[in-house]
DNA sequence: CTCCAAGTTGATACTCCATCTCAACGAGGA
DNA sequence: TCCTCGTTGAGATGGAGTATCAACTTGGAG
C-alpha cells in the first residue's frame, strides 16, 4: 500500500489552485492521530473555513484517499487511508478500528448481491466487538 | 416469521401506560409503506411531539420491532420488521430494501471477527446496487 | 369514585452533521 | 499587470437526535 501521505502530496497537484487552505486541511488530516469528524477537524482548523473543510474532505472521500467509519450509534467518523470498498472492525471500548482487508470479504458480498439479483455498486461492513487488548484488560474484573 | 403486527400489539402491552401518543405512533408505523425517517414519521402526526415519536421509535428499535436501515448517504431511515443482526440490500434507484435472511451472513461476519481476534457483538451490512426490476427498466435507455 | 405517585408528554433549546448560497477573494495564465 | 474563474467562508438552512422540565395522564390504592 502506497504512502497516504504521498497520496495526499499527489492529489495536492490535481487540484486546479493551490490554496492555502486547502493545503492547511490537507495537512491536519495527514497528521490527525486516529478517527475523527469534520467538526473536529474544522475547530482544529479556525482559520479555514466549515464549508472548506466540508468540501476538502469530501474531495478525498472521492479520491478514497481517506474513509468513513461508521460508529456504532450512526454517528460517521473519518481517517486517512480508503480504498475502494472498506470494511472495519471497530472496538466498542478503546474506539480503535480495524481495517479488513482481502478479497474474500467483496466476493463473499457480491455473491450476496447476485443471489438478489441485484446490481451492486458499493457496500459497507462494520463489525462491532471488543479487541484482543480490550478483552485482556476486562479479565481481572469480572 | 411472526407478524409484526402482532408484534406491536404485544409491545403496546408491555409499555407501563398506554397513552393516545403511544398508540398513534404504533398506528403510523405499522401501516406506513415502506421506509422512512423518524422526522417524516413525526411531521405525520402533528398531534404528537418530536419526542415522543423519537422515544417510541427508540423502544421499538430496541424491541427489534423496527430496523434500520443505513442509506448510502449516511442518513438513517427505518422500517417494521427487525430481528437481532439485519442486513440489508438497498436499492439506490428505486429505495426498495430487501432483507438478506440466513445464518451464513453472521456465520461469516463471526469468523472474520474471530480471525482478527474480536470479541464481536453486532455489526452492520449493507449492500448498494440496483434490484432487478431497476435494471430491466434502464435496459432500455442505455 | 377519588386521589396521588409515577410514568409520560411535548414545547423548546441545544448539539452535531452536512449542504447551499453568494459576495468577495486570489491564483495563475495571458 | 490584468482578468477570469476556481475557491473561499460567514451564515442560513435543514435533518437527525438528545436533554430539560413543567404540566399532564394513567391506573392502582384506598
Amino acid at each position: 500500500m502506497p504512502d497516504p501521505r504521498s497520496l495526499v502530496a499527489d492529489l495536492e497537484q490535481t487540484f486546479p489552485r493551490r490554496t492555502a487552505s486547502r493545503r492547511a486541511v490537507l495537512q491536519a488530516v495527514v497528521s490527525w492521530p486516529g478517527l475523527f469528524s469534520v467538526e473536529e477537524l474544522s475547530r482544529s482548523l479556525p482559520n479555514v473555513g466549515r464549508a472548506t473543510v466540508y468540501r476538502t474532505v469530501a474531495s478525498l472521500l472521492d479520491a478514497e484517499v481517506m474513509c468513513r467509519v461508521m460508529m456504532e450509534s450512526g454517528a460517521p467518523r473519518y481517517e486517512l487511508g480508503g480504498r475502494r470498498h472498506h470494511h472495519h472492525l471497530v472496538c466498542i471500548e478503546c474506539g480503535r478500528v480495524q481495517d479488513v482487508a482481502g478479497r474474500r470479504v467483496d466476493d463473499f458480498m457480491g455473491a450476496l448481491a447476485s443471489r438478489y439479483d441485484y446490481d451492486m455498486v458499493g457496500h459497507r461492513l462494520e463489525i462491532y466487538g471488543r479487541c484482543a487488548a480490550c478483552q485482556d484488560e476486562g479479565r481481572g474484573e469480572g
